[in-house]
DNA sequence: GACCTGCTGCGGCGTG
């Protein structure tokens, strides 16, 4: 063994002998080096399974034994995104800290209470928590902070690329933050991750009055093979002799990925729910057992945990049909092919997903990317001609091979959460002054983007009499008013993030999940749900339960969801794509024949030379060229002067009524500053948890820092007139 | 034009 291994206590030593380990993995010994010789906070990036979890705990550990600290509280913190991660990594823990003679204590919703009364009583060890769990803390044991955690040593952050720049990754820096000013001393940070599109940024984020003092230990190459193939499918020309697109690639799923563990990821909770049914039906026509299973968020704990257990299971071929239940961390081992069914809307989630597969020596990770579009008639819109699905496929395939991905958005001002953040720490306190809480969470904190004004501002608006969120005493004291007590008194308040009311489905007794309330359902209706066929037989409002029972026949729900994000670097590249002239080898013949396609109507349309065409007397598309952000605020500047606009890929759909002036005149005018109140009008600014308790302007100043990018608006404008 | 994540304290009851 190698000299990182010296440095080891002895009990840790002892746990890797027994566990018959020949040698530290490369990042493991680099990050015991690092561990011991600094005090450097840390990002370990390696693949899913790479051996990063020991590679921070087993250096921690030792130090924790070898180098008593005399405080009080947890020797070690480790906050994980997922209750199911924390059972996980909680028993991976175990061993080592049996043979150290250290507690492991796993920290969330479904703990027992006496689990958490004993740790809270002799608080030792290493608590594994969620970012809501250690909110409560703050909130219910504000004055004992210092107590339980007088001793951390390091705070371990896995999945670190899942809290980037997520209302919740916002929540977890502030509270580490706040956790460091209870202790009077920094705590070492180390980020475990698989995905990182930018790394300097991802420094940053984990500690940003230090990002370049932030180590980086990164798994070197090593990276499996790939298999790739794009298959594309025509929806709308079946007829008895051809089946539809649907049917076409459960077939070939059904032939492909039978026998064997695989995953196939197919964008919509209504989509997994139909190609379940379609494989499954397959399973039962040829007399086969059943090894395709629908795998998503309404479904029941008990079926997602029967799939997760099913596909642990060497011994049983199992596909989950899943949305993005299935990205994250939790252990269901190696898989032999991901299976994208539709483009997916980041490059990094193609990634994170991908990276499920060819974990195995010597084995590929395979990609079987399917591409639905639209038959051709005379009617069809140019969305279809010129294949915007495919096309991006096809650019984020091309850009996960360059091994690019999103990088995090750090202009957010994040006020939803800045709003929870500000009752927290008066919570925790009883009380606090406006400068210190400006202080704790804008200077010190996460909230740097938010100056004193807007501060003020915000303070304003939720101490507004009808608001009633905070009231300042004689003092200056802010505490918290009765709406602030009410609020943060319920458990609702520890997760900043927004969560729409749902019904539970019940079958014979048997919970089978949950579906969103917008869903409009009456008895006697049929459904397909959880991966089989449902008649609907009662609906309590009350209760929100909704009773069915078996049926022969069924209709997929439908769940609802929001806009997406696209990248501006992923709309480069698809113009890129209809721009040029290869085709990739990954290709097969249908998906090639659509791509020629899709360049042709894209010379027809003439986008290379200009960024407008007319398509009739009234209507016109803009090719952007940019991303989601960016287009959608120039849609709501057009929208502003009248036009109806329809947003794509890349493209604006634009319509002008009679007494709407010309569009190369409106861009012009937009181009020279003069655009109007984009937010006048319609546009709902009421997107996060915390954002009914602002008024417009503060909602608008929010808005303009994540979804919206107003200053683009004048060159954009300048370039696509001209 | 989509997906995902999380949750305390206490009263009441049964059992050893």
């Amino acid at each position: 063994m190698s000299s990182a291994f010296d440095k080891l206590a002895r009990p840790v030593q002892k746990w890797i002998r027994q566990k018959g380990w020949r040698e530290l993995r490369d990042i493991q010994a680099r990050s015991i080096r690092t561990i011991y010789e600094t005090n450097a906070d840390l990002i370990v990036a390696a693949s899913t399974a790479g051996g990063k979890t020991e590679a921070a705990f087993l250096p921690l550990i030792s130090q924790v034994l070898d180098e008593p600290s005399g405080g009080t509280g947890f020797d070690l913190l480790y906050v994980g995104p997922l209750k199911a991660l924390i059972t996980d990594q909680a028993m991976r823990l175990e061993g080592i800290c049996q043979e150290a003679e250290l507690p492991v204590v796993p920290w969330h919703g479904d703990v027992s209470q006496s689990i958490k009364t004993r740790a809270l009583k002799s608080p030792k060890g290493v608590l594994l928590i969620t970012p809501e769990s250690l909110e409560a803390l703050f909130i219910r044991r504000g004055l004992e902070i210092a107590r339980l955690f007088g001793a951390t040593r390091a705070v371990v952050i896995d999945e670190l690329h899942t809290v980037l720049d997520s209302e919740r990754g916002v929540q977890l820096r502030s509270l580490l933050t706040r956790l460091e000013l209870a202790i009077k001393r920094p705590i070492r940070r180390i980020g475990l991750s698989a995905t990182l599109g930018d790394m300097d940024l991802a420094k940053a984020y984990l500690r940003p009055d230090a990002a370049s003092s932030v180590q980086l230990i990164e798994a070197d190459g090593g990276e499996a093979e790939l298999r790739l193939q794009l298959r594309g499918y025509l929806s709308g020309d079946e007829d008895e002799n051809s089946p539809s697109a649907t049917d076409a690639i459960a077939a070939h799923l059904f032939k492909h990925l039978r026998g064997s563990d695989n995953l196939v990821f197919a964008g919509a909770r209504q989509r997994v729910e139909i190609y379940a049914d379609r494989l499954r039906e397959l399973c039962e026509r040829e007399h086969l057992p059943q090894e395709f299973y629908p795998h998503h968020a309404s479904l029941s704990r008990e079926h997602r945990d029967f799939v997760e257990r099913r596909l642990k299971d060497p011994g049983k071929p199992t596909t989950a049909v899943c949305t993005s239940t299935l990205e994250l961390g939790i252990d269901i081992g190696d898989v032999t092919c991901v299976a994208q069914i539709g483009a997916p809307f980041s490059v990094a989630a193609l990634r994170q997903r991908l990276g499920r597969s060819g974990r195995r020596e010597g084995q590929a990770a395979i990609l079987r990317q399917y591409a639905v579009e639209a038959k051709l008639t005379p009617e069809s819109s140019f969305v279809d001609r010129l294949r915007l699905g495919l096309i991006r496929s096809i650019a984020m395939i091309d850009l996960l091979l360059e091994g690019w991905c999103e990088p995090p958005k750090p202009q957010a001002l994040h006020l939803s959460t800045l709003v929870h953040q500000i009752l927290s720490v008066i919570a925790q306190r009883g009380g606090a002054s406006a400068s210190v809480v400006y202080n704790v969470l804008c200077r010190e904190g996460p909230f740097r983007k938010v100056t004193t004004e807007v501060f003020a501002d915000v303070l304003r608006a939720i101490g507004h009499p009808e608001t009633g969120l905070i009231e300042q005493a004689g003092s200056g004291l802010l505490l918290l008013g009765p709406a602030g007590e009410k609020l943060v008194e319920h458990y609702s308040f520890y997760a900043v993030f927004q969560t729409p009311e749902e019904f539970r489905l019940v079958a014979e007794g048997r919970d089978l999940g949950t579906l969103p309330i917008d869903n409009v359902l009456a008895p006697g209706m049929l459904l397909i749900f959880s991966g089989r066929r449902w008649v609907v037989q009662e609906i309590h409002d009350r209760e929100k339960i909704i009773v069915v029972k078996p049926a022969k026949a069924g209709v997929p729900p439908v769940f609802g969801g929001d806009a997406g994000d696209i990248h501006d670097k992923v709309i480069n590249r698809m113009f890129a794509v209809l721009e040029g002239d290869i085709s990739p080898a990954y290709m097969d013949t249908v998906s090639l024949m659509m791509l020629e396609e899709a360049r042709a109507h894209y010379e027809q349309l003439g986008f290379r030379a200009n960024n407008i065409r007319s398509i009739g007397e009234h209507t016109s598309i803009i090719a952007t060229r940019v991303g989601t952000v960016k287009t959608s605020t120039l849609a709501l500047a057009l929208r502003s002067e009248g036009f109806s606009v329809e947003q794509h890929d890349g493209f604006l759909l634009v319509e002008n009524g009679d007494e709407t002036p010309d569009l190369r005149a409106v861009l012009g005018r937009i181009s020279a500053g003069g655009a109007r109140d984009i937010f006048g009008g319609a546009g709902n600014l009421v997107s996060e948890k915390f954002h009914p308790y602002l008024h417009h302007e503060l909602l608008v100043l929010d808005a303009c820092s994540s979804k919206v990018d107003l200053s683009c608006l004048g060159r954009l404008s300048e370039r696509l007139r001209s």
